[in-house]
DNA sequence: CGCAAACTTGCACGCCGTGCACACATGCGT
DNA sequence: ACGCATGTGTGCACGGCGTGCAAGTTTGCG
């Protein structure tokens, strides 16, 4: 990890955004996404207004905020799987490890909201997109292509990162979508989701 | 298609639509999506800003609205192969068949500002979101599956739609991004795209 | 022709997002 | 310990955004 040693200064900056994002995720919690002011969010958090707009540009990229940050930890487990796994092996086994980071139920609340608020998925979907690139990054240097510097990746590897993550988007949505809050039917939907691609979607 | 009879007021409301949409692209290719108002756009399609937003929500929708009724048609392309052929099979000649619909280096330019326009990501991946949706009904009648009126399918039919939408985006994004305009290539890309994916993905 | 429904428009209002200037905190070299 | 360069927080101002509302206009239909 990176947070081993930082400045004062560096750690009100996390603690202000982490503020700003918990709030955010609260208050839409209690009244909808559409009733909160950014003001509100910046009084909950006790910084100006001006000040909110210095972590983010926008409500919705506050509110997704902490989504966004465990999608990066799904990223890094793939990074840290052994480099002798095949892609797909990674990124299933990575997937599986990751479902364990979903935490209790007021996180899953947190998620629900996230996902039924239809103002909000442009947002979820851009994140989802930063994702997919970084995760591009990971699988190409495991395929053993070297990455330029601007990001750019082959099509194998931009192909797997887009199909992985729509995979587990639909699975997720599933799931969130779905009454059940049993993490073993999100691991057997995991599964079969990678079972699918595996045999190529094929259905004759 | 569905443009067999319409009343005069039927017509005259798809016509300011289209130009609003044609105003947004055009005044958005000359100054950049930043930099145009929606006051402008009205102002060009000859309508008072309020009336705009009875058309779209936002700015970006109306850039967007063409790119997004490009991809209606290829849903309708999926829908109108022989329901005997298998899933993947249609949504692959389906794909090919869509290339043709691609026009003169006008859209295609205009096709290149909204990919390179961040703001207009989230957008682009909300329409893109819209039409998975359409997509995965149709794979949910060609699977044989019932679906209800809510649109909820099987996990079979959602994955296959975001899984294509996923690859057909990736593709379309490297070949505009790329400097060539060559169909050939595209085609050749959607190709190994569908290759990959019938190949279950797997590097060994 | 006349009416009901749909569409357009102007107005008003509050929120959003940013540039700017200035105050203040932090870290760093001396 | 001190002072300076740099970075961060805040208030202010301003223009654009998005919507509810009510009044005016057009359209479709009996």
């Amino acid at each position: 990890m990176t947070t081993v040693e930082l400045g004062r200064r560096e750690r009100k900056k996390l603690a202000t955004r982490a503020a700003l994002s918990e709030a955010a995720v609260a208050l839409s919690l209690e009244h909808g996404v559409e009733h909160v002011t950014i003001e509100q969010i910046a009084d909950a958090a006790d910084v100006s207004l001006r000040t909110f707009f210095n972590y983010f540009s926008s409500k919705e990229e506050a509110v997704v905020a902490g989504d966004s940050a465990r999608g990066d930890v799904l990223v890094e487990l793939v990074r840290a799987r052994p480099a002798d796994e095949s892609v797909m092996t990674a990124l299933r086994t990575a997937m599986l490890e990751h479902v364990e980071d979903l935490a209790g139920d007021d996180q899953l609340d947190a998620l629900r909201m996230m996902r039924r608020t239809p103002s909000l998925l442009p947002h979820q979907l851009a994140a989802y997109a930063d994702r997919e690139r970084a995760l591009a990054v990971v699988i190409a240097e495991r395929l053993g292509d070297d990455v330029p510097d601007d990001g750019s990746v082959g099509l194998r590897a931009a192909l797997a990162a887009a199909v992985v993550m729509a995979g587990v988007r639909v699975v997720l949505l599933r799931w969130t979508d779905g009454g059940t809050r049993d993490r073993d039917v999100l691991r057997a939907d995991l599964a079969e989701m990678f079972d699918q691609l595996a045999a190529g979607l094929d259905d004759r």
